[in-house]
DNA sequence: ACCGGTCTCTCCAACGTTGCATCGGCGCTT
DNA sequence: AAGCGCCGATGCAACGTTGGAGAGACCGGT
């Protein structure tokens, strides 16, 4: 175990509490008593225990990050995003996977989750409105996604629909008119989750520039299958069933990568025969043959937004502000999978 | 904040000292007892906190897991892997990112790291073996990589020299003689990191197979440029300079997917033109276009390994056992990059 | 019936830190 | 010169938990 306050105290000849106030920056310490315990400190290699910080003031310092899987590279981008920002602010980031399992989630809010945490940030995937009540408990909480909204917790999401609408647009300037959109969410109801959002915003932007819906070129893949596999599956099958498509918009970037190795397959050129735009822009999809075009949702600012609300959570006292939506800007990243070659 | 053991003895009619037992699995407990004491647990949503416990116990049940960053996949992969292992033994899992500084890793192992981490896995890419005297320091610590050797702490590395020795092999299997490496480390020397150790399997198959060894098929490329980008630029280099290579091993997937984009764009088919090896097995390689043949280094081994380690050292008493390396085995994973069509 | 040992549970202290109360001294106002 | 308020520092208690010691009940062997 190393030195503690006291050995500090004793080295710098003052009192513990006195270390303590050095530490925590209390403003009527003596410049001189100041440099004497910070010399102390340095010395010793003094730490501060989080533990018994943690017990006596209620903070640990670390904030939880709740996601399904640092293997999508969509999680571990934002999870490289959190940590970065909370480390701004002096905060360590513990990771927890769920795998996308509801058990998980819940879990991960609830019960069994040892208090030590000063907060959550947490990312659901299974959970959905109806699970909204179950946010309630359990102190300090961002909301990272769409799967809840008006919830009791503060909320950062994106420009699901408008940014989706953008994304065809896009299409639609490169001279498109049989768009194909792959990841819908193959359930009935029309829940407010990002397939159904984004798939608004594609259908909006059909209905602007009065294109008819055609219902085959919707296709649906379950959000478990939302990775590379999935979009080259969703891909061959459009193809073996003969449907006529001049462009793909694929709700993820894994699917749209997915979909660019299945059209290789088949012969299909990107993006002569087929355009493809995805959604995310991670970092891989500037990498791709061909680099894929895609939709970046402001993830850093995502990142940036959620430690700061989550923040503002912990440092809060009685009156409670109410809970906040955030949604940060959006562009378009037209690369060669829509027939750019320079990204930005 | 929430119930404490105070209330949850109440509740069961018991002292603070019983729950406490029966929350250590204490084994002097009556059933009856310890099925009151559950029950009242449940009833009032209990959670033990860890904040006392670590002051008390010295134990908090978090260990880091310090890497450079998480946006590359291996090391978001290897988080991933850490966090499963862990889980499994009721560990939290909190992540540091160093941006492969030398600075960051420094401070990652040494001073101002608040002292609450049972243990710390630490992957450097920055420190050198001339540092291995700085990881003498601060509690439990297991190394991943094979920056230093001979540490005073476990480690758990790879086969590199024997899988690149047999990457090369499966090379010269489906008959190609003028194999370039790519990820050569560009500065003097023969210090044991990734980069040297992969180069001397690489020269050891081409001596059994009685093949010279040209330096031009030798690429280098600082470890700071081991992604996509990094190969994509050596590959093409090396076709602009006009060398004469039928074959690549790449010393990373990233870099091996750069190559194949590149062979790509300079309309060298793979497998049929050049053939690609890469080393890592990250999922991405499966569904890149060609699937990229690659190296398992067994990557989920290394994390269950280096968490039993932690532990193992984390519950060490007074007789210390002495470092130890371990490398888990190693698989060539066949796929389309080298003429195979099926994994596994 | 007695004794030693084991089982079950309790009491007390301690982990390292910070909130609160307080205290002497100094400078400024009246 | 007395009173007031601020500055700089201190001491004490408390946060929730667990280690250790120990008390009483119970058991089996003699």
């Amino acid at each position: 175990m190393g030195p503690t306050m006291f050995d500090v105290a004793r080295v710098a000849g003052v009192s513990v509490k006195t270390v303590s106030n050095v530490i925590n920056h209390y403003p009527h310490v003596r410049p001189g008593t100041r440099d004497r315990v910070n010399k102390a400190i340095e010395q010793l290699d003094y730490r501060p225990n989080l533990s018994a910080r943690g017990l006596r003031s209620g903070r640990t310092g670390v904030i939880g990050l709740t996601v399904p899987s640092l293997r999508e590279n969509y999680f571990a981008e934002l999870a490289d995003a959190v940590i970065r920002a909370a480390e701004k602010h002096g905060l360590g980031v513990m990771v927890e996977q769920t795998s996308g399992q509801r058990e998980a989630e819940l879990r991960a809010v609830s019960s069994s989750r040892p208090r030590f945490l000063d907060g959550l940030l947490f990312s659901p995937v299974s959970l959905g409105q109806e699970d909204a009540a179950a946010l309630a408990v359990d102190g300090p909480l961002v909301l990272l996604g769409e799967r809840i909204f008006g919830g009791p917790t503060d909320h950062v999401t994106m420009h699901n629909m408008s940014s989706a609408q953008a994304a065809v647009e896009h299409l639609l300037e490169v001279g498109r008119r049989r768009i194909a959109l792959i990841g819908a969410d193959p359930r009935e109801g029309d829940e407010a989750n990002s397939s159904n959002l984004r798939l608004r915003g594609y259908l909006r932007a059909l209905e602007q520039a009065d294109i008819a819906v055609d219902p085959v070129l919707i296709r649906p893949t379950a959000m478990s299958h939302w990775n590379r596999a999935g979009g080259a599956t969703a891909a061959h099958r459009m193809i073996e069933e003969g449907v006529d498509f001049d462009a793909v918009f694929a709700l993820s970037d894994t699917l749209g990568l997915g979909v660019l190795r299945a059209l290789g397959e088949e012969g299909r050129r990107v993006p002569d025969d087929v355009a493809v735009i995805g959604f995310d822009n991670i970092d891989e999809s500037q990498y791709s043959v061909p680099s894929l075009t895609t939709v970046d949702t402001g993830r850093d600012e995502i990142a940036a937004i959620a430690v700061d609300r989550l923040i503002e959570r912990i440092n809060e006292k009685g009156e409670r502000r109410p809970p906040e939506t955030f949604k940060p800007a959006f562009r378009i990243v037209r690369r060669e999978s829509t027939g750019f070659t320079e990204a930005d």
